[in-house]
DNA sequence: TTAGTTTGTAACATTTCTGTAACATTAACT
DNA sequence: AGTTAATGTTACAGAAATGTTACAAACTAA
């Protein structure tokens, strides 16, 4: 998972778990607990998601949750709003004010990871990482697996890495210097052509017999996933 | 998981989430936000766990720590203690007082639960139920025994670890560090080599002559089971 | 203690991957 | 068409990762 996460709560126990939580995810995380501060921060920070809290000591959610949607810049912020037991006929209300999901305390983190990553997937699908999908191409990270139309691909550590990257930004033409610094360990130095020769390999490995060419060569520019 | 658990924590956002996630996996929960209460409520409830915060309003943990031990009740209570960052130096004391584990504050539920199922299976096998198993794998946490199509297989403590880890997550690909991590006792340093060899010892117990082969290398990344 | 396990490591064997060079083909431009 | 630059293709040697075996030290149970 990737992306940062802001959260407005004015109990610090629970930033604490949530946030100790979510960067254990990899995600980058800041917090406030006022709305006052949470506005400000908020600009600066430029998160990807929101959590804000129902009840503030100084705004309720509702109101950050109307000032926020004001900014051309939060617009389509997605939120997940944290309500307290008890408040369940507001739920609807904050629907209504733009919020994109709710979740009532208390909660398990695996439920709130989960709403997250479905928001984001809806809003920022690049950031959910855990498989990979493009046309009929599929790459599941955590059991380091490919599958065209279903049927397994067996790739080598470098194909495999370089599909990935590709796959995180698929249509995306990347330079050969991108692909260098993206999908090759820090600091070692290859030939550009080198590059080339893997782009050979990972074709041949996934264009099985007749099938569509995935990989486009753009000239003098780079490749990228078609 | 059956049995109870007691809680003796001043923080109610804590104990709400711990509760919540507790109750969900079966067992019964009750609580206290001081130590003297929670002194007098443990011996209505007779828990076979407590958990104990390290910084209560009236009294230390380890106070009350001493205390119940004092009760030939509660002599063998297990207990772990939950201590807040920053009081590194004084775990050793927590573990002299005759505490069975603890965890550093922020944790993660899952981390919780694990040390809570640790210590329960050491104390009380008969309340932790949990046996993995995975394709014609069965490994019996309880008696320590493994078996593959109801045949039973001795392994060597490492080799049941190791086995014992990947199954609790099978199919996904572990690196070597992350094995390390989880296997071994902690802080012990063992060339990562090591593991290839006992992957070697796992692999040639648990594929009897012409079984399909369980366990998958993925070159540069780990292994996993299959 | 003693005999039998288990464990970590080193050393060697085997497999798989990687980068490069050399040559072939294609695309772009005049 | 001819020229040039970029990319495709192939083969191969060395590198890197993993498999395998043996052994001494540490540990256990009797």
């Amino acid at each position: 998972m990737n992306g940062k996460i802001f959260i407005i709560e004015d109990e610090p126990s629970i930033i604490q778990l949530v946030q100790y939580n979510l960067e254990k995810e990899g995600l980058i995380v800041s917090s406030a607990t006022n709305g006052n501060e949470g506005l400000k921060e908020l600009k600066k920070f430029k998160p990807n998601l929101l959590l804000l809290d129902w009840m503030l000591p100084d705004f309720s959610g509702i109101e950050i949750c109307k000032n926020i949607r004001k900014d051309t810049n939060f617009k389509n912020l997605p939120i997940i709003m944290l309500t307290a037991k008890g408040e369940e006929e507001d739920k609807i209300k904050g629907l209504d004010s733009g919020v994109d999901d709710y979740l009532t305390k208390p909660f398990s983190f695996n439920e709130l990871f989960a709403r997250i990553k479905a928001v984001l997937r809806r809003s920022d699908p690049k950031l959910v990482s855990d498989n990979l999908e493009f046309e009929d191409l599929k790459l599941d990270r955590n059991e380091k697996r490919v599958f065209r139309n279903e049927k397994e691909i067996k790739l080598g550590p470098t194909e495999f890495r370089l599909l990935e990257f590709f796959l995180t930004n698929p249509k995306r033409v990347y330079s050969r210097d991108q692909i260098l610094e993206n999908v090759w360990p820090n600091n070692i130095n290859v030939e550009s052509r080198t590059i080339d020769v893997h782009i050979r390999r990972l074709r041949k490995s996934i264009n099985l017999k007749d099938q569509k060419e995935l990989i486009r060569t753009v000239r003098s520019s780079g490749y990228s996933l078609i």
